[in-house]
DNA sequence: TCCAAACCCTTGGATGTCCTAGTATATTGC
DNA sequence: GCAATATACTAGGACATCCAAGGGTTTGGA
């Protein structure tokens, strides 16, 4: 953090490679060292919104989640599969909100190796509420033109597919 | 992380805001989920990549870094702002290639605040091969076309510039 | 000269992610 | 029907990141 450099760090490495005789992979570098810097500032933004609601990114994604299934509850596992994040992760996630007061589990009614979350009435409201607040001050000012949102959606999109996240 | 999903999960995710009557930041959502995800993906390589060297991304990025100072060495803050990471983060990796004798910490010939951190013989062989791995296994094969590659650094670029990362 | 402010690094605490292993429940196959 | 396999969740451990706080060193103004 920390005042801006006066050179793009990024871009003096991929003139290091080039000078190393990599430059077949001096822009895929690149482009994939960018991506983790950009993921580490959004993310940085993200969070710094959320802070006020005593949520994390991880949580919210699964509050969030929860608010659009049609019954209110989703299984776990199901909850794993769709944010594509560890079972682990998401054990740590409920454990947390429920201990907030936002979700809560139950148990399947008919596998009982499944446990359901599903929204408290607070946790559809903090879930709303949050939500106001990241599409005003962090989706609602990206930073990135509109048609280069339509370019990232494209071309993330390409890459997820090869994969493996989905078949669409 | 299992199988791959029927729906993108991230394009049903846009759907949903624009259901909402949230179009305006729906696309920017989606994108910037989609940045969350891949950055996953690609960690997950880079990391699997780097195993059989007892690296992990952060330390690998430090000791690239360190091959390529002229001198070899380092201060951990200079490390620390041209990493883009805290400090704390820079004192981590130190104490586990130290403790791995992959690099050294030295005193500061004149600011006696500050360390310098520097390459080993051995880390800078191990810098090398892992370089080698990653270029070959993850660069050189991401999946992303060369003109999307292209994309990604001017759009991510751009973005992170206005981030304040960097005045070029 | 001297003390306050700035700077550098480290320690300790909170979170999140993944992996491995373990327990419990379902499903499958003989 | 019962044993073997598969699935679901949780516990413990390793790492990384950030923040807050602390101790040592420099710098700069009174």
């Amino acid at each position: 953090m920390g005042a801006p450099l006066p050179r793009d760090p990024i871009a003096d490495a991929q003139r290091n490679w080039e000078d190393r005789g990599w430059s077949d992979v001096a822009a895929p570098m690149a482009a994939i060292t960018a991506i983790m810097r950009t993921q580490q500032i959004l993310l940085a933004r993200i969070e710094s919104a959320l802070k006020p609601f005593g949520l994390t990114f991880a949580r919210y994604e699964l509050l969030a989640l929860l608010s659009f299934a049609r019954s209110g509850a989703l299984p776990m596992n199901k909850a794993s599969a769709l944010l594509q994040v560890h079972p682990t992760s998401v054990t740590n996630a409920v454990d947390r909100l429920e201990g907030a007061g936002l979700v809560a589990r139950s148990p399947h009614p008919t596998d009982g190796r499944t446990t359901l979350i599903e929204l408290t009435a607070e946790g559809r409201t903090v879930a709303k509420r949050a939500t106001a607040v990241l599409n005003s001050e962090v989706f609602g000012q990206s930073g990135f033109e509109p048609a280069d949102v339509d370019q990232l959606i494209r071309i993330l999109g390409s890459f997820r597919r090869n994969a493996g996240d989905f078949t669409d």
